[in-house]
DNA sequence: CTATTATTTCGATTATACTAGAAATATTTA
DNA sequence: TAAATATTTCTAGTATAATCGAAATAATAG
């Protein structure tokens, strides 16, 4: 996963409203939930969850699929584990040796 | 780890510069690198560098240390295992059933 | 004390995001 | 076609964030 990506996927996690709705959906689990049930359940005003609904879909945070008159939402539970490897990656390998951060210094100058 | 605390820390880590930032700060390791260094390699402006790391700072993802002159910079792993394991806290384990969502669809009437 | 290096504060510009009401559109059912 | 339900678009106010140069402040070394 690029930077830039993986950024971006995390700016739209970082809004409580939205993360909110990530909750919401992971508990709901691969066949998802109807817009409208989010929108009581979470009493989110209509036109602010379709705002957001359309950011996780923008970095593909949200999958939908359209039943009747629902739209039924689910998360990418693949997207979500992309973006939490991110965060970790190389976490328990440290490849700036001591001697290259002095040699930073050093050229520095 | 709150929902609150989560998505204000995820929105810190969804900025480009910062996340770039956080990426050096892990590969550096526990033992850190100073300021400056990060400023030189990432080519990011004093300034800027200084208003990322208070953020940083501000959600508990950096740790700093005096020596000299040089102000060394850490990451904080466990908080950062914290918000990564936010993310896909009850992936595995769907509880809203079925019946419910279709229950909330009927309430909702 | 002076010079040097390291980091922060200030200030200003510019851009982008959050929010939500009202109206519009779409989809189904009668 | 009309009524009912579901979702989106439009619009606009308000707030917050990103950026960085210049100047100010630390901290150390000579």
């Amino acid at each position: 996963m690029k930077l830039e990506d993986a950024a971006e996927t995390l700016a739209q996690l970082g809004n409580p409203t939205r993360l909110e709705v990530v909750r919401y959906l992971v508990k709901a689990g691969p066949s998802g939930v109807p817009v409208g049930s989010i929108q009581r359940q979470l009493k989110i005003p209509a036109s602010t969850l379709t705002h957001h609904l359309k950011h996780l879909k923008g970095v593909g945070l949200l999958m939908q699929k359209r039943e009747k008159t629902n739209l039924w939402c689910s998360i990418n539970f693949d997207r979500l584990h992309e973006v939490s490897d991110f965060l970790l990656e190389e976490c328990c390998s440290f490849s700036l040796r001591e001697s290259d951060k002095a040699k930073t210094e050093r050229n520095a100058a």
